[in-house]
DNA sequence: GAAACAAATGAAAACGTTTTCGTGTTAATA
DNA sequence: TATTAACACGAAAACGTTTTCATTTGTTTC
């Protein structure tokens, strides 16, 4: 690769010190204005552009920001992204992302590939792995090096830094709820295996719902789905052996899944059954009808991690304290369920 | 931050020179077995890792790899680095994401960021922005710099570089050719406005499978969309003017708010009006009836740019030779048209 | 005409590696 | 005993910056 050209050969060419070169070029005062010149327009001609690496190992920052997430064909992730971009790019920050395809493995891996100064600082949601494991060593070890960390979505308290999460058992709640008040009696719920951190939660805030609304808890109208691929198969197995007039998904594939079936099987939506998923994809916008869903503001909360990675980045002396913010979610009132 | 432990610490802390604990730790026969021992055990100890960016500016390489693409909430797009993370991180490199967000002025910015030494090669898809302006410089400066550069899907003629590209003319052309053997007679087209690379593609083959079929090209069944967002008003548009027997969309987007109109109005699907999408994402698959589309193979085409762009990396000489990568399209039959 | 000063430039260190090429010590050979 | 070879280690350069602290030159002042 043909090289840019670099204050050395700049000096060598003009015949004058690196030093000079490099002041020259930032338009130090301490250059005449005969030299600066001069070495200005060398140096526009030749396109001269300092080296970021040289600067990186100088400054000892790099200005780059490590994400990792465990999947990117996934619209929460994408969205998260995109708010992370935005306000890393406006600071001056590149964003390395790297995939952990839900293994821990690759997780460990990406993570200390970043750690060793690629990066200044980590945002990152953990891998269902991860979670299953509950081995966290990976991250507790950059941040016992001092490195900034920003855990969001999937977190963990074992971890002391900072955090951004959805209120997930809170939107859980205020999705069955609304249910209820749109006249729901029996409402199952379609959620995740325990150990995904936000399934459970999301179970929480539906069981907290029922209760607080004098509704017994029904076991049987709940199912906890390991195999995403084939829910169909588990969700056809609740409309089977139960009944009921309202479903709340723990995400969109869930719903839209429950919501094909019930067509299939000839119940009219809302007005039969009524559906309510988590997360504000593409699907909930164009399903038919169109999802009521819970809107996780994943933007926003890209802008938050990133916000706060930097702030740690750039703060003088070292902190000690640690926020977690909570995202609100909201309801999106669409098509498949009543109106009040 | 706290900083990780580096060799000239090793070194003072063992009193031996830096040289000697590089070696040490890199487990070279020329230090003794025991000096070799005692520092590899005080290395594990603290931990240490080399610096990358030392090692990148002593190497002149960075191992990362930048990718811009002008949209990361829009499936193919991500299906596209996820096959590039495969392979990049298969060979050892990590990969930068930018967005451009289809804004040239941030395209520009985003290169030259890069281009300053954080990466070794570059992988990207012009913004519509820069589609419009035909304004490519940048591109050009990269190139002539001697870094690598792969364009992937929405390439440019002008700019000498390998290229991943899917075969849209073709693809348009087998899609048309589809809804024509499955009984349709009269084909709209909905696409996008002409200086979008990709959409003028595909019209070409919409064009061309239907004089090659002996169907006059009507171009009031033709209806360029702009304003992505609104599309559903131009396309009512469509339906107000002219019938059809058969619709082929250049996205997924345009061919679901086709359908869903067509329902609205009371047409069937496929029985009265046949749709056919490009791209193959989440939503043709949920749709209602689901999507006859075509899948563009994103994930190969990443993996391809990511083989490329990593091939002219790590090649020892430059050479000239550039070659253009055509992924052939793949229809996937599903129930928004008949079977044949 | 010497002393003091300002202006312009340069040398060198530092960031953390890797690698080449000594150099000094010890053991083996003539 | 003198020569050589093997071994273990270290000094220094290089990657490309930035910055601090000289040093040189010319100018002003007494």
């Amino acid at each position: 690769m043909r090289r840019r050209i670099t204050l050395k050969q700049i000096a060598k060419e003009l015949d004058v010190s690196i030093s000079t070169v490099s002041k020259a070029i930032r338009g130090s005062k301490e250059i005449s204005l005969d030299t600066r010149q001069k070495v200005q327009a060398f140096a526009k001609l030749y396109n001269y552009k300092p080296n970021n690496i040289a600067i990186s190992l100088k400054n000892r920052n790099t200005k780059n920001i490590g994400v990792i997430i465990p999947e990117i064909v996934h619209h929460f992730f994408t969205t998260v992204i995109r708010g992370i971009e935005q306000v890393a790019n406006s600071k001056g920050y590149n964003v390395i992302v790297c995939l952990s395809n839900e293994s821990f493995d690759k997780e460990v891996i990406n993570m200390e590939m970043l750690a060793n100064g690629s990066i200044d600082g980590f945002i990152m949601s953990v891998s269902k792995e991860t979670q299953k494991k509950k081995d966290f060593h990976h991250l507790r070890e950059v941040v016992n090096q001092g490195m900034p960390l920003v855990m969001f979505d999937r977190v963990s308290d074992e971890i002391f830094c900072d955090k951004v999460i959805v209120d997930d058992a809170r939107g859980a709640y205020q999705a069955v709820e609304h249910l209820i008040k749109t006249g729901c009696k029996k409402i199952a719920l379609v959620t995740t295996v325990d150990y995904v951190s936000v399934g459970k939660l999301r179970t929480l805030g539906y069981k907290n719902a029922l209760s607080e609304n004098g509704i017994a808890i029904d076991e049987d109208l709940i199912i906890k789905i390991e195999d995403i691929e084939n829910c169909d198969k588990e969700i056809e197995k609740l409309f089977d052996q139960s009944q009921f007039d309202g479903v709340f998904a723990v995400n969109e594939l869930f719903a839209l899944t429950a919501m094909k079936i019930a067509r299939r099987r000839g119940f009219e939506i809302p007005d039969d059954i009524s559906f309510v998923g988590f997360t504000d994809g593409i699907l909930s916008k164009h399903a038919s009808p169109t999802l009521t869903t819970l809107a996780q503001h994943g933007i926003e909360m890209g802008e938050i991690a990133a916000k706060m990675v930097i702030e740690k980045i750039e703060e003088e002396e070292e902190e000690d304290s640690f926020r977690t913010e909570i995202i609100r979610t909201s309801l999106i009132e669409r098509d498949s369920t009543k109106k009040i």
